[in-house]
DNA sequence: GCCGTTTTCGGCCCGACTGTTTTCAGTCG
């Protein structure tokens, strides 16, 4: 038999793609010393786009036009077309034959911006990592005109970090320095406040660095007990205002020490995000205001007059704008919403009236079923689904109709002795690959509720895994889709699926998604959460625990849930049990 | 490249720190 040739299929073009172009158009053009804001306009781009919730090649593969999205006009428009249908881009092509593909990588070392790197490949015709390694230890770099000796060994130092790969810190992991690092902070002289703004603030899952706020009349004391704190690997600067050093783990801190008046405008700059404060600031603008990190100022020159600044409150109120909270600030439309009406009310840990999904040691727990039950009523919850893996996943010692009967029965016992918690009888059952669900309807029916999940053949194309889905939503017993997308930080992307349909599906359908609250999970993603929001699917924020301790997690679960915009009302396990119980039947 | 209750052209967010300079450009957040 002949050899066949294969013909390219065109890869599906997810946002993602897009984004990665505009962001790589962005570097080449910024090196070449393009406009900067053309450059801005290609980096915006790829962020909203990056972040839209909807899947913009899907939208025109079905013959949709384009949605109106702000900062896209007509040339970019035109380009997410041409990405979309053909997976590349002309214009970059033509960028990659005026600079190498591989240059991009040189403005992701610290110190080298545009300019240093255009210099570079100017005059040392460096144009990948290598070269730039090859160029600094035989000691060409310090000679160049702008650079230096110190520039040449920083070159080195951030080389041999990267072998190291920079990495992002979970937000659990951030957390634990975090708060220590602030704590000490408390302690020095002057010092009135101690808050940790950046990402960390906004509840994003991980975080790249610390940003701390300090507030004090001399900033003296607070920057020596910084730089000065036994887990302080490295200062890498350090003024009289801020300063920046690594820690042992690798996590870089950044400090900024302000005065009381400032507090507020310097809490809302180093919260961010970069992109909600631009928007604030053409605000600001747009008023024949000035805002910075020390205030609200009208007025120019000698004669400018503070108007706004102690409180983060006053900031936004000085901007008509009522106070957003950090979880929004991500320019996805807040300030707009913010203008024209009430923000959503975001849920709060105190919402949550119950967990519907948890193991034991039946299946993969740690923990028996009181346990579990005395752990959940310990923190406050009223209910609690025990919802064990199904027979297929062996490995987690799933279990079979005979198992699953035989604990529906103890869990009946345990109620009748719990006192303040009621357990529900349930399962994670799994979703087969062909949507079947891992055990036999008549006994799934004799459950509370019962979750799908998928554990296996992640990797299906998109339209047969959005079948998979749909298919075992039909299934007349089908509560919850457990950690719908199951990505796992650094270790597994989200699934491929139209999840837009696989949302409008459990809409149809009277089911529900949930929000899994485990650290490297918090899947459904942000994102998505204001789909279902906006789709009317409520969303359950469950710990998936495997032990008393997990029960924890439901605190990082709820931040994923204020990312995405849910209130009170838009999550499942805020109704108390008389009003859950009806919506767990299923009716449709 | 985008955008318009000042504008279809001329704007586009703002400040700290470092290193290489000798008054400031580049980088970063």
């Amino acid at each position: 038999m002949g050899s066949v040739i294969p013909r390219p299929i065109p890869m599906p073009v997810h946002n993602a793609d897009i984004a990665a172009i505009f962001e790589e158009i962005a570097d080449l053009l910024e090196i070449q010393g393009a406009n900067p804001f053309r450059v801005r306009a290609y980096r915006n781009a790829a962020r909203t786009v990056g972040e839209f919730g909807r899947d913009l090649a899907a939208l025109l593969a079905r013959g949709q036009e384009l949605p109106k999205i702000p900062g896209i006009g007509e040339d970019l428009d035109r380009k997410i077309h041409e990405i979309a249908s053909t997976g590349r881009s002309a214009f970059l092509e033509r960028l990659h034959q005026e600079l190498p593909a591989a240059i991009t990588e040189l403005l992701h070392i610290p110190g080298l911006g545009p300019k240093k790197v255009k210099a570079l490949y100017d005059q040392l015709r460096v144009d990948s990592v290598e070269d730039l390694r090859a160029a600094a230890q035989s000691g060409k770099i310090r000679d160049l005109p702008g650079f230096g000796e110190k520039t040449e060994r920083h070159i080195l130092d951030a080389l041999a970090v990267r072998a190291n790969e920079t990495r992002r810190f979970r937000r659990p992991v951030a957390a634990q320095y975090a708060e220590a690092l602030a704590r000490h902070l408390r302690g020095a002289r002057g010092v009135s406040r101690v808050e940790i703004a950046g990402s960390y603030r906004r509840c994003r899952e991980t975080v790249g660095d610390l940003d701390l706020l300090a507030t004090a009349r001399d900033s003296g004391p607070v920057m020596a007990r910084f730089t000065g704190y036994d887990e302080v690997a490295e200062v890498l600067s350090q003024g009289e205002t801020r300063a920046s050093v690594v820690l042992r783990c690798g996590l870089q801190v950044d400090l900024r020490v302000v005065a009381e008046a400032s507090h507020g405008a310097a809490l809302a700059y180093f919260t961010g995000s970069r992109a909600h404060n631009i928007v604030l600031r053409k605000r600001a603008q747009a008023r024949g205001l000035k805002l910075n990190e020390y205030g609200v100022f009208r007025g120019r020159g000698g004669h400018e007059a503070v108007i706004a600044g102690d409180t983060e409150a006053s900031v936004y109120a000085a901007l008509g704008l009522p106070w957003i909270p950090p979880e929004l600030r991500e320019d996805r439309g807040e300030v707009e919403w913010a203008e024209r009406g009430p923000l959503p009310e975001l849920v709060t840990r105190a919402d949550l009236k119950g967990d519907l999904h948890c193991h034991t040691r039946a299946s993969d727990g740690a923990n028996t079923i009181r346990e579990m039950a005395e752990a959940a009523w310990a923190r406050g919850l009223a209910y609690l689904a025990i919802t064990e893996h199904s027979q297929r996943l062996r490995m987690a010692h799933g279990l079979d109709p005979v198992r699953l009967l035989k604990q529906m029965d103890e869990i009946d016992r345990i109620n009748d002795s719990l006192q303040g918690i009621v357990l529900l009888k349930g399962i994670e059952v799994d979703i087969l690959e062909d949507g079947a669900l891992d055990l036999p309807d008549d006994v799934l029916g004799r459950l509370d509720l019962v979750i799908g999940a998928v554990h296996g053949h992640f990797d299906l194309p998109s339209a047969r895994q959005t079948a998979r889905l749909l298919r075992a939503m039909d299934h007349p017993h089908f509560t919850l889709l457990a950690h719908p997308t199951t990505r796992e930080l650094d270790k597994r992307p989200p699934m491929e699926a139209d999840w837009l349909k696989v949302i409008r599906h459990a809409r149809a359908r009277g089911c529900y998604l949930e929000l899994d609250s485990q650290p490297d999970r918090l899947d459904l993603l942000d994102t998505w959460c204001r789909v279902a929001r906006e789709e009317g699917v409520l969303v359950a924020i469950d710990s998936d625990a495997h032990s008393v301790h997990d029960f924890d997690d439901l605190e990082w679960g709820v931040g994923q849930a204020r990312r995405g915009w849910l209130e009170a009302r838009d999550v499942l396990n805020s109704r108390t049990l008389v009003e859950l119980r009806p919506l767990l039947a299923r009716t449709l």
